[in-house]
DNA sequence: GCCGTTTTCGGCCCGACTGTTTTCAGTCG
């Protein structure tokens, strides 16, 4: 498995979230979840730490430094054992329901003994709340709509969850020897932001050691099904993962086959069809001699077929058959087209980790720039002030001073709130100082349809504002986007030279691919932020790079593959070009 | 429970919004 930090996390929040629903010390449950937040973001494993080690985190203490000793070493941790037997984990579950907290959680729970969604649903259903202090008609409509986003995202799992369970398979199978080839395949490799099952292909002679390796896995809860060609399990946190093993021969048909979508697979099979062939899973045939054309390689296949090699990012069927029959295939901007990263946070607000690491992983990532962009004082609880805003700068004025020109050049930025009326934070002849600015919405996400698209339109006329961050504030699962008459906000943004993020971090991914391909239709640029609160969020960019690719975008749409020239000329925001 | 001390206990990111109340608790960022 990846690290322990993850684990260790999600038992710690969660020992947090059940002191919370049992009444206690909110403090102590607010130390807890630091805590959490820590060792998930910390960059070394814990499993590598010692208490004296640990207790190096910031805030953590002996208390729990003594508590993930004793889970790393025994695999459970008490304390958060007994918690379970008192609450039951339905309880916990209905917290993840927007507008349900720990407090109205437990009422429900005590009151009328609801301990899962459905029954929460039912009890709704039957107008068992109503009666309960604390809920009226109100509450129950945003409950309902609650639990009607939760199950939009039903049994698919957000794709960095999914990638860290195929990349541990991977790697484990690829160890296994007599593999010829292993990868992942599916909804996965499509970079889709959700994803159902994940599908591993192995190219081996011999199956069995690979069915047994995969069955044998530390986080297989369940074997679904076990054959020669291919074995399902469940992990442990009820995920599903398909193997399949086949002969090398027959790995491209395979891999087409495998990463989808159906809608792509269709319509290439029906070229085949054309041509007098049959696409399978096995390989590309003549229909009537069922002769072999091509199989082992997905650039064979295609070009049996006449087309270019399709990215798996845009086999979705939405155009990308046509464009790889003419050659007209976007050439898809890439990770290392990357030259910056320009919204990142630092300890200063919310990051956990100071300016020197962030800048330091930045540059071991490559970056020819990197911008800081903390928040700005109306986001309340970041408690940000002028003088803090200006040493911050200072500090990283002297930080960039001195630079060779192959060192990674610093922006100052900021990532402003934008108000209910789309205001932000500071004046312009503050935001004068900054080298750009992010502007983000922080609050209000319930506005009108109208006061929403007003808001962001004049946020984008600020003659500061160059990158408009999160556009619509979704939460995968848990929140929508706003309610905002997107195309007039992209139009506001060819309009004045701003840009639209595509922010990378996994719970996000805002702007969705459907948006990004609407933005472009209208001669947006984009930027492709990490959002990172530390320095492990850094490496999000991948699933940026997904989201870019699946909406078709190239270099010239996204300002940090530019130079640092043409994108300081795009900064100063001269309306009438773009910058580009 | 953690932290930082006014070194052994008091403060802990702070304010807005919502829906429920009848003066505020719960939730959220």
């Amino acid at each position: 498995m990846a690290r322990s930090n993850e684990e260790v996390e999600a038992l710690l929040r969660e020992y947090a979230d059940l002191l919370l629903i049992t009444g206690g010390d909110a403090f102590r449950a607010r130390a807890y979840e630091k805590a959490a937040r820590a060792i998930g973001g910390h960059p070394v494993d814990v499993a590598r730490l010692d208490a004296k080690g640990l207790r190096e985190i910031p805030n953590v203490g002996k208390s729990i430094a003594d508590k993930v000793v004793e889970f790393l070493r025994t695999g459970t941790m008490p304390a958060v054992e007994e918690a379970r037997a008192a609450i039951p984990a339905g309880v916990r579950e209905l917290t993840a329901i927007p507008a349900l907290g720990p407090k109205k959680a437990m009422l429900l729970y005590e009151e009328l003994r609801i301990s899962s969604v459905d029954q929460l649903a039912q009890a709704i259903e039957e107008h068992k709340l109503r009666d309960l202090k604390g809920f009226g008609p109100k509450s129950e409509e945003n409950i309902l709509h609650g639990i009607g986003l939760l199950r939009a995202v039903g049994n698919r799992i957000p794709l960095h969850d999914a990638m860290d369970v195929a990349d541990d398979i991977v790697a484990a199978l690829s160890e296994v020897p007599g593999c010829q080839r292993c990868a992942y395949a599916g909804s996965l490799r499509r970079m889709k932001e959700t994803v159902g099952d994940v599908d591993i292909l192995v190219a081996a002679e011999d199956s069995a050691p690979f069915m047994d390796a995969f069955t044998g896995l530390p986080y297989t809860a369940e074997v679904i099904a076990h054959g020669l060609k291919k074995t399902s399990i469940r992990t442990t946190k009820g995920l599903q993962v398909d193997l399949r093993v086949l002969p090398l021969d027959s790995w491209g048909a395979g891999m087409l086959y495998f990463t989808g979508s159906k809608a792509h697979n269709i319509r290439v099979r029906a070229i085949a069809v054309r041509h007098g062939l049959k696409l399978s899973e096995y390989g590309l045939f003549e229909a009537k001699s069922g002769k072999k054309i091509a199989s082992r390689s997905e650039e064979d296949v295609y070009a049996r077929l006449g087309m270019d090699w399709i990215p798996p990012t845009l086999r979705e069927d939405r155009g990308e058959v046509k464009a790889a029959l003419e050659g007209s295939l976007p050439a898809l901007l890439h990770e290392s087209d990357l030259r910056g990263d320009l919204h990142t946070h630092t300890d200063l607000t919310d990051g956990l980790e100071p300016l020197e690491n962030m800048i330091a992983k930045a540059e071991r990532r490559g970056y020819a720039y990197y911008a800081v962009t903390d928040h700005a004082p109306k986001l309340y609880m970041q408690q940000m002030t002028e003088e803090k805003m200006l040493a911050q700068r200072e500090r990283l004025r002297e930080l960039d001073r001195g630079r060779g020109h192959r060192d990674t050049r610093l922006l100052h930025g900021v990532e402003l709130n934008i108000d209910a009326d789309g205001e932000v934070d500071w004046p312009g002849d503050f935001l004068e100082g900054f080298d750009m600015c992010v502007a983000s919405v922080h609050s209000q996400f319930g506005q009108d349809r109208d006061t929403m698209t007003r808001r962001l339109v004049r946020a984008c006329e600020n003659p500061h504002v160059n990158i408009i961050g999160h556009p619509t504030t979704r939460l995968i699962g848990k929140r929508p986007g706003v309610d905002a008459d997107l195309d007039e906000v992209f139009a506001a943004c060819a309009r004045t030279g701003t840009a639209l993020e595509i922010n990378a971090h996994p719970d996000r991914l805002d702007l969705s691919d459907e948006n990004i391909l609407r933005a472009k239709s209208h001669g947006v640029v984009f930027a492709l932020d990490s959002d990172a609160h530390s320095t492990r969020d850094l490496d999000h960019m991948r699933y940026g790079v997904g989201m870019a690719q699946r909406g078709w975008l190239t270099t010239d749409d996204v300002i940090n593959t530019w130079s640092l020239t043409r994108l300081r000329r795009f900064l100063r925001k001269k309306p009438t070009d773009g910058g580009r």
